[in-house]
DNA sequence: ATTAATGCAAACGGTTTGCACTACT
DNA sequence: AGTAGTGCAAACCGTTTGCATTAAT
């Protein structure tokens, strides 16, 4: 059997499934680094922080290195699947899966974060096209203020 | 004469005219490298990250150290001259005169600023108000995208 | 056998801190 | 004189880099 077999173990969740394809087709590497690193962000919802990829990536395996993190996180950029940009609280965060037109409501008292509706993210995005002829990146939008339990909890 | 006198050395633009008034009030100390500051902040408009400030403060003394800087910023932003938050380019960011709601449109591509309209940044605020009771601060509102001449740049 | 990827350790940039000294009041 | 503010230097944190080693192909 010289055609190319794939194991169960490298069953991976939908949107990450092509990875191992993906890499060794420009003859780059399927670690078990790599596979790690795709787990933990398979795990994830929306965002994170590259340190805390590397705090999540420690938890399964202590010996996780940053660089290697860091690196990795590179390589899935270019392939589309995390971007990474700026975060509310000032680090570099990365977006999981990107293509998900989607924003975040950013509260700076609690540090809670909400989603944004596909349909709001579009309102905004609409605003400054027409206005500004700024094409405005629907992935990376971010607004600050104060989330419904904070304003209540002033209120009281 | 034992009142209180003030030299022109102390005449400020408005906004910070009261500056050293307020502080000499709570018993700090009006000094050189504050009022270098405050010459450097009354000439920006809208946004700073606090290694600019570094920067420019040190055009104008070699000297300027950048522990006196931040910790200058730390008082002036328990007045409300200026507001720390996030920047769209990662770093600690500085709002000068958060009163007045602005935003800003970012250019992920060449970093050129466009300055949001008050009646665009309205827009967002009500947007966000209605439908998730959040309450956005206005005067943190930054989008990220690419600009118009970006974009007909890489439409060339 | 190749050569991509790793782990280490050191460097980075922006910001913060401890401490002895300076200078505003 | 008293004490807030300064400058220095070192520490900090997250991220990046160089390089020799390891391991996927």
């Amino acid at each position: 059997m010289t055609s190319t077999q794939r194991t169960h173990a490298d069953q991976l969740a939908e949107p990450w499934s092509g990875v191992p394809e993906w890499l060794r087709v420009r003859g780059l590497r399927w670690t078990p680094q790599r596979r790690l690193l795709i787990e933990v962000l398979s795990g994830i919802d929306g965002h994170v922080t590259g340190a805390d990829l590397v705090e999540r990536c420690r938890m399964l395996d202590p010996e996780t290195t940053p660089s290697t993190v860091y690196r990795t996180l590179d390589v899935l950029e270019e392939i589309g699947l995390v971007q990474h940009g700026h975060g509310a609280d000032g680090r570099e965060e990365y977006h999981v899966l990107p293509a998900v037109e989607h924003g975040h409501l950013y509260c700076g008292n609690c540090g809670a974060v909400e989603e944004i509706s596909e349909g709001e993210v579009a309102a905004v995005v609409e605003l400054f096209d027409s206005r500004h002829a700024f094409a405005v990146d629907g992935s990376h939008i971010t607004i600050v203020g104060r989330c419904g339990s904070c304003l209540s909890a002033s209120r009281a």
